[in-house]
Parts: structure tokens; C-alpha cells; sequence
DNA sequence: TAATTCATTGAATTTATATTCAATATCATA
DNA sequence: TATGATATTGAATATAAATTCAATGAATTA
């Protein structure tokens, strides 16, 4: 790769994560192009230089959040409750040193609703189904006792909406984002776990 | 009242109705007049004869919203730990009977952030702290033993931002609006709880 | 019934924003 | 240094959505 490329690679990265934060921040219809172009210190005509659209902008987004928020498949784990732990814990850690993660969080979350999101996006979004792979975990581990009693997809509905609303909420909140004021990952597992 | 001003009052009624609705699902931006007026089976023109903007419809809106999701203030519980269970059981109750107050909860909720909502607007929404007002109830059960121990804003914030995230996927998926798919809110409870 | 007021529409206007484009500057390389 | 390629800008254009308005229809009241 040339250096030009590498410098083209990183202007492309350095607008991407700028949106990262306003898209997640104002949601997609509500983040100009202008705004975008602001945070990036740049004019809004050089933003489709590097981009063609502002939905082709959002879409390359929606895929990398796609492969970052969905990493619970290639964890391993001891117990089906380390699954869900080992998750938070990262999570959250993350989310202090770099809002990134969470900021797609948010925008991987908000897909299900937005009519309006283009067909080619939703199908992206579509193939991931953090509810109901964890549903089949629970339902597994309920079996030896790791969770509490109850339908184990709505305990799955439950958990991640919860923490789909925490994050929102942290975005939102920068000032929570220390690690003396974030929620303790344990808290949230109790929503699954009870006193199993 | 005459009987043209009680029809009046139900035109205005019904736009909210289905503003409220779709402002929930969309957001302010991606939710056009268009789609308002078509919900409300009316004229784009006539809408504008019922409120003088669509800024002002959301407006009044919002103050509506703030009233409905503030009862907690008003509520009187036994122990601390009612003040949560009785207000969800409630929230998650009406949740299924009547949709409207789950999406007043998450237009309310999505009020911190938006850099572009108005001032005015954010000025209502400012008023009503959720999340300080519970710390305290916590702090003060805490001392009885009745929530688990942390600091009580970071629990307070937890808990409502899993309230939060709840009535946001509650509103992206009616699926789940069931008696017998609805989470438990003893679950959620559970967060501040712990096994005290 | 006539006059008045309000409800409603669809078309015209304005405004905000995405997108295109021609011109210029900057960089890389022969 | 000259040439070509890429980066960048600001202004022009297109588009979509909010808002206004004149005209019409329906209800209400004198």
C-alpha cells in the first residue's frame, strides 16, 4: 500500500469515527452532513470524495458494528453464566477507553426499529440475533441451575435490552463513563441470573 | 365547550396519537409531517391548521410525556422496594394494555441526548430527574438493607437506563407485548436489589 | 335561508440539506 | 522542475420536506 492509500485509509477512518459518534449520538437522519463534515474538520464536498453517500457511510458503519458488537460466538467459556459476564465485563471496560464500541452498540440497536433503514442495511442487522443465540444459552444453563426460572427468551429480551439501554444512556451521559460511576456488569447479570 | 371545540380537541388528539407513535419508532427527524398526517388520515395542509409547527407539536408532546412518565413523585409505597416494583408492574401493565405510555417513556428518554432538540423543550425534560430522585430512595434504603450495596446513583442510573432500553425494544418489537413474553419486573428490580 | 365561521384540500413557496462539479492547491514521481 | 494524480474547496444544483395560502366545502347561527 502506498502512503497516499494510507493516508486515504485514515482520512476514510477518521470520518467514519466521527460519525460513529454523531450517528449514534442524534441518530441517522438527524446527523447532517455538515455536522459530520464539522467534526471532521473538513468541507462537506471533500466528505464524497471518501464517501459516496451519506448512506453508503452508514452502511459501511452498520457493517463494522455488525462485527465488533457480536463477538459472544467466538468467546469461550467455563459456564454459560462466564458467557454472559466475561461479555459485560469487556463491554464495559471497553466503553471507558474507547466510547467507540458503545457508540455502535447504539446504532447496531436502534436498527430494529427505522422503517425508513434501506432494505441492504436491515439485512445486515438481520443476521445477527443476539436474543436468540442467548436464549439458547440460557435455556441451556437453566438446566443446571445458572439462571433463574423463566421463559428464556424473554430473559434474553430482557438482558440485552437492558444493556442496549445502558449504553444508549452512557453515550448520553459521558460524565458516567468513569470507573468509580459505571454500572457494575454484576447488576445486570442478576437480571438473568436471580439468585440461581 | 362547544361541540366544534371537543371535535377540535379530538382532531388535535388523534394527530398526537399517532405522532406519539411514530416519534417513538423514528425519532423527531426521520418522522415527517407526511407520515403524521397520513397515521391521522388527514391533509399535510390541515395538520398546520392543529398545531402551528411540527417543532411545537412535539413540544406539547413532551410536556405531555413529562407528566405521564413522572409518577413515581406521586406514588406512596410501603418500603423503598415498592417504589420500583409498584411503579414497574405498573409501567410494564400499561405497556401492554395501552403502547402509548411505553412511547412516551422512550421519546422521553432519548431527550438527553439530541444537541438539536430546542431549548425550550430540553428545559422541561431537564426538570424531571428520574435518576437523581431514586438515588436517594436508594441511598436511603440501603440503609435498611433493602437494596444491595453500591453507589446509589450509579444503581439509580442503571436501573432506569434498563427501564429505558426495555420500552425502547418494547416498541420495536409488539411481538414481545404479551402477558406471557413481557420480562418479569422483578427482574429488572433485581439490579438494585441484588439478593438483599 | 343567508351569512359567518371553521375544516379541509392541493398547489405554491421556502428552506434545509444532500449531492455534483469546476476550479485550485498539494503532493508524488519522472 | 514539469507532469500527472489526488486532495480540497466553495459555489451551483437537485431534492425532499416544512410551511403558507387561496379556494372550496361543511357546519353553525342569525
Amino acid at each position: 500500500m502506498t502512503a497516499r492509500d494510507e493516508q486515504k485509509e485514515q482520512r476514510r477512518q477518521l470520518i467514519k469515527d466521527k460519525a460513529i459518534e454523531l450517528f449514534a449520538k442524534k441518530g441517522y437522519a438527524e446527523t447532517k452532513i455538515g455536522d459530520i463534515a464539522k467534526a471532521a474538520d473538513m468541507s462537506v464536498g471533500l466528505m464524497f470524495h471518501y464517501f459516496e453517500s451519506k448512506e453508503k457511510l452508514f452502511e459501511e458503519i452498520v457493517r463494522y458494528g455488525a462485527m465488533r458488537t457480536n463477538y459472544p460466538r467466538e468467546m469461550n467459556f467455563e459456564n454459560p453464566l462466564d458467557y454472559f459476564e466475561g461479555f459485560l465485563k469487556m463491554l464495559f471496560q471497553y466503553s471507558i477507553e474507547q466510547p467507540h464500541i458503545m457508540y455502535l452498540f447504539v446504532i447496531m440497536g436502534r436498527l430494529g426499529f427505522s422503517e425508513s433503514v434501506p432494505q441492504s442495511i436491515k439485512k445486515i442487522f438481520g443476521e445477527i440475533n443476539q436474543v436468540e443465540q442467548s436464549a439458547e444459552i440460557i435455556a441451556a444453563g437453566q438446566k443446571y441451575g445458572y439462571f433463574r426460572e423463566g421463559d428464556p427468551y424473554s430473559l434474553s429480551f430482557a438482558f440485552w435490552s437492558s444493556v442496549q439501554g445502558i449504553m444508549e444512556q452512557l453515550a448520553a451521559f459521558p460524565e458516567m463513563r468513569t470507573k468509580e460511576k459505571m454500572p457494575d456488569y454484576k447488576w445486570i447479570v442478576d437480571i438473568i441470573r436471580g439468585n440461581a
